[in-house]
RNA sequence: GCUCGGAUGGUGAAAUUGGUAGACACGCUGGACUUAAAAUCCAGUGAACAGCAAUGUUCGUGCGGGUUCAAGUCCCGCUCUGAGUACCA
């Protein structure tokens, strides 16, 4: 009987699939287990050999986990929301949620031939309206909550309208809007319904509000800053700018310390925590606040006056990590879009400020990034004061000062910071920069002293002589004293905005009530995404659901209803934006748990029982998008009492990607001549990709096929070296683009798909980026013949039921140890080694023994299941063999009585000497001196020294 | 610039708490089988030198130092490279 994988994996996968052999329960006595795959983007290009490797890696630990003995949860679903289908909505008309479908089925055709072990029957995707239902859901959870920064936790609208109503606002301590007027119950209640909830608005985890956006045009969208590379979008490279709008936004930022905090209690990969470190990016420091000398007073500027404090002058806030450094204040710096810089510029400077400032709001983000160079800014003519020191400071305008961070504004210290001291320097001797303050024991006339320590304090009044930890204690101290300032913690992360002008994605269960958003109540959901003709944004700018025509909220009914019903008394307009691509898949790992339950999100009984992921394994990518706002939501519902746990993920692995081996012919420079490889060089040549199907394994190609590959090789003239045409290789990521896509299809149909889960693994370390050589799989199909030669010969089933003898014991329990601490430590690549040496060893023993090979398919099987599969049953099994136990390793197999030692001369290993382990260190070095290659060795001489380390080495010195 | 990885044969890569560097596989070379090829099987394969050979010697894990009886592994200083991030006050 031969190996045919063919035959064997399409009967096994129809077995599993009707039996529901991998189906989970959801109340067992069993321990559970979660694994989990980042569900993929049902993208029209299908699968690659790349997107397989995390889901192979995390399906050999699921069935590894099954035969342990646990209660295994390992889904999959589709994040099927998004970009890429909506922009070929627009190309072709077609509804993106056809393609979508057609997309998805084509995914599970081709995952299905990979025999993985997922639960079907928990599907979810993220476009579908049952799911959707529920995304709907969270933000209404979001929209009724507030962040009560003394409990530090989400908490409910009500429990803020009841203090409103006893207290007003005096007492609240929210993470909330900047700059809310202070009320009082009596104040409260005689507000206006309307104007209540643009008070709460301010408040709520979910809110609406003018912000500066990331706009992008040539999408016709916003943009969150995760989605933005280097300035341009991450989709399709186009420019972006910054942007008022009226967005929803997320209040992420109130969870910014438990995000960072949370960090230190799971189990991910140190580069990836660094990253979410970075990104919330935590500063702590003080905020100070400095007068404007000879300002009056206008009374509508409130906002930046602190509270509490009489005086009638403007008042500049900074952000400083140094407080210690304030008498090294030189000068002081505001963002360009700072609100206060029209309000102090002098008559006098009132020009050249406004040519400034209309000069960078020309510049795109992207140029003042890609120039961070050149220094530019303009004195407003304007002084600030000295908090202690009473000195008039000089107040200038830069752009290397950004809007967005702190408080757009800063005190600039320029003996202690490179741009300070650059910026010092530029402008120097001009009108409005005085000379630098050195407040440090340190020569500034070259560089900044940018150090945290090696340094004493001087001309600093009551901080000299100190430290940067005790004068930073010491000036926050008497900045409170004197009301101008306070200790602050500042965090980089910015709220995150929620409202995408796209077709494809959540609809909003808000509509608008005199332009104030209502929630539709949770027994209406879901909102379902209307039709629409064009999914392109409205000719008057409009996101694409401004075409839907019935798209109003009937509050009578109940009901979506036409837009020409709509009257502001009882039908509204419904929201236009929908979510971002982040919103379903940010907490899909909930919904898996109980998939189809109508009436929550999740049930608490399910949700206890499965707690939270395990093992989650997917691409590094999603560090700071996915992976961030993932923790936000689950925190939120933590708070909320929806979810036990405070993190998702326990653990986290990201698998590396798998790059393709592009391969590339050079042309002759205005030719239609190519020439081989080896070749190029004689040439002024160019470069060309052709498809990876048309070369053989030594890089070679066959010309003739390469001619009707594509038109242009028709006529080409091919120079070839001996006869052959060899083809040129790159690494480049794999992309339609660069004709590189290797098709698992393809593998399966080859090699099977045993070959193609046990080569992807045997390629390197999971976490490691490689690229695809189909080079070495002819071993890893061999191994499986030869695996399968153990059980059969051309007649059939030759397995004996036979004592096994003792060596081969010692191979099957060395690997059942192997494998079992591979599998634990993720290094899948060295079982799949050790399977190769056990069964080489085994075939050489000619091994045919049940009590060897019956354990030995337990042991492959998480890694080539349906070759497993069929050998257990051959066997004489009914039962799949993913419900048998893992093989108990037993040590006493692996006894040995002897050591073959290698001796050592001053380090150099020089013979080996088999001796049996049990003798003590004075036998072994008797044997060793008396042996005569010792004395040849030695030529004579006495070691200084002998080392032997029963079990290990032994090494003789001198 | 900052942060986190990585560097080992012709190739992908192994190497527990420091203890025989290169397991396993690909490729290559030689051989067996075959009319031939494919497939399969067997042997060899880090480099250099010496030897008919068995074998021996030297070098060898990016570079330069160090600790140690012993370093791919630990420490110090570099180079290159991948990824993330960036005027963050």
């Amino acid at each position: 009987m031969k190996y045919n994988p063919n035959e064997i994996e399409a009967k096994w996968q129809k077995h599993w699939s009707e039996n529901g052999t991998f189906q989970a329960e959801n109340n067992s006595d069993r321990p559970k287990y979660y694994v989990l795959d980042m569900f993929p983007y049902p993208s029209g290009a299908g699968l690659h050999v790349g997107h397989p490797l995390g889901y192979i890696a995390s399906d050999i630990y699921a069935r590894f986990k099954r035969h342990k003995g646990f209660n295994v949860l390992h889904p999959q679903g589709y994040d099927s929301f998004g970009l890429p289908a909506e922009q070929y909505a627009i190309q072709t008309g077609q509804h993106p949620d056809k393609t979508t479908k057609e997309n998805i089925a084509r995914y599970r055709q081709q995952l299905d031939r990979i025999g993985f072990s997922f639960d079907w029957s928990r599907e979810v995707r993220t476009s579908s309206p049952d799911y959707y239902k529920w995304t709907q859901w969270i933000f209404i959870q979001l929209f009724e909550s507030w962040y009560d920064k003394d409990s530090d936790e989400a908490r409910d609208i009500k429990t803020l309208i009841m203090e409103f109503e006893a207290n007003g606002n005096s007492k609240v301590n929210a993470v909330c809007d900047d700059s809310i007027a202070a009320f009082s119950a009596d104040d409260w209640k005689s507000y206006t319904k309307e104007a209540q909830e643009r008070i709460l608005l301010q408040y709520r985890m979910t809110f609406l509000a003018e912000t500066e956006v990331n706009w992008c045009p040539g999408l016709k969208t916003v943009l969150a800053n995760d989605e933005i590379v280097g300035g341009v979008s991450e989709r399709g490279g186009h420019p972006v700018v910054r942007k008022k709008m009226t967005q929803w936004s997320m209040r992420i930022s109130a969870y910014a310390e438990r995000l960072l905090q949370g960090l230190d209690t799971i189990d991910w990969t140190e580069s990836l925590k660094e990253s979410q470190r970075n990104w919330i990016g935590k500063s702590v420091g003080a905020l100070v606040s400095f007068k404007v000398k000879d300002s009056e007073i206008e009374q509508d500027n409130v906002d930046y006056i602190l509270s509490g404090d009489e005086t009638n002058a403007y008042k500049i806030e900074v952000f400083t990590t140094r407080p210690d450094t304030i008498f090294g204040v030189t000068f002081m710096t505001l963002a360009p879009e700072h609100d206060l810089v029209a309000k102090i510029t002098t008559p006098a400077q009132k020009q050249a400020v406004e040519a400034y400032i209309e000069a960078t709001a020309k510049r795109s983000e992207r140029e003042r990034m890609a120039d961070v160079k050149t220094i530019s800014g303009v004195f407003t003519g304007a002084y600030a004061e000295h908090p202690f020191t009473k000195e008039p400071v000089p107040v200038w305008i830069g752009d290397y000062v950004l809007a967005g961070y702190g408080t757009g504004a800063v005190m600039a210290v320029p003996c202690g910071d490179e741009r300070d001291y650059a910026f010092a320097n530029f402008y120097k001797g001009t009108e409005g920069m005085p000379e630098i303050k050195n407040i440090f024991d340190q020569d500034i006339s070259e560089n900044a002293f940018g150090a945290k320590e090696g340094f004493k304090l001087v001309d600093s009044d009551f901080l000299n002589g100190m430290t940067y930890k005790e004068a930073s204690a010491k000036a926050i101290e008497a900045l409170e004293e004197i009301e101008q300032g306070k200790g602050k913690i500042n965090y980089r992360m910015r709220d995150a905005v929620f409202s995408r002008q796209r077709y494809w994605g959540e609809p909003f269960p808000v509509y608008y009530v005199n332009g104030l958003p209502q929630m539709i109540a949770k027994q209406h959901l879901p909102i379902r995404l209307p039709e629409v003709e064009k999914y392109l944004p409205t000719d008057d700018g409009q996101p694409p659901l401004g075409n839907a025509n019935v798209w109003a909220w009937d509050t009578l009914q109940h009901a979506v209803v036409s837009n020409d019903l709509i009257d502001h008394k009882t039908i509204f307009p419904l929201e236009l934006n929908t979510m971002p691509g982040w919103a379903g898949s940010s907490w899909y790992w909930l919904r898996y748990m109980d998939a189809h339950n109508e009436d929550e999100m999740v049930s608490k009984d399910a949700q206890n029982y499965w707690q939270n992921v395990d093992l989650y394994i997917g691409g590094s990518e999603h560090a700071t998008g996915h992976l961030l706002y993932s923790r936000f939501w689950n925190k939120f519902l933590k708070d909320r009492g929806y979810v036990n746990q405070d993190e998702p993920f326990k653990k986290l692995i990201n698998q590396g990607m798998i790059l393709g081996m592009s391969a590339l012919v050079y042309r002759i420079s205005g030719t239609n001549k190519y020439v081989s490889k080896n070749l190029k060089n004689e040439y002024d040549t160019e470069g060309l990709h052709i498809d990876v199907s048309l070369v053989n394994s030594s890089d070679e190609i066959d010309t003739e096929k390469l001619r009707e590959w594509q038109p242009q090789f028709n006529n080409a003239e091919f120079i070839s070296e001996n006869g052959k045409f060899y083809v040129g290789r790159e690494v480049e990521k794999m992309s339609k683009r660069w004709y590189n896509v290797v098709n698992p299809d393809d593998i399966c149909n080859e090699y099977g798909a045993d070959t193609l889960r046990l080569y992807e693994m045997f390629l390197g370390p999971l976490e490691q980026a490689k690229p695809w050589n189909t080079g070495g799989i002819s071993g890893v199909f061999g191994f499986l013949r030869k695996l399968w030669r153990l059980y059969f010969d051309e007649n059939g089933l030759i397995v004996t039921s036979n004592p096994a003898s003792a060596e081969a014991l010692k191979t099957l329990h060395k690997t059942i140890k192997k494998v079992n601490d591979d599998i634990e430590g993720f290094s899948f690549n060295t079982s799949v080694s050790q399977f190769m040496i056990a069964v080489n060893e085994l075939t050489a023993m000619k091994c045919h023994e049940r009590s060897i090979l019956e354990p030995l398919a337990i042991l492959i099987s998480p890694y080539a299941p349906h070759i497993a599969e069929e050998l257990w049953e051959k066997l004489g099994h009914q039962m799949s063999i993913s419900t048998a136990a893992f093989p108990i390793f037993n040590p006493e197999y692996l006894v040995e009585s002897n050591k073959e030692y290698p001796v050592s001369f001053n380090g150099k290993m020089r013979f080996t000497l088999n001796l049996p382990l049990d003798l003590t260190k004075e036998q072994i070095q008797e044997i060793v001196m008396n042996d005569e290659r010792t004395i040849k060795q030695l030529e004579g001489r006495t070691p200084n020294k002998v080392i032997i380390v029963p079990g290990k080495i032994i090494n003789l010195v001198g």
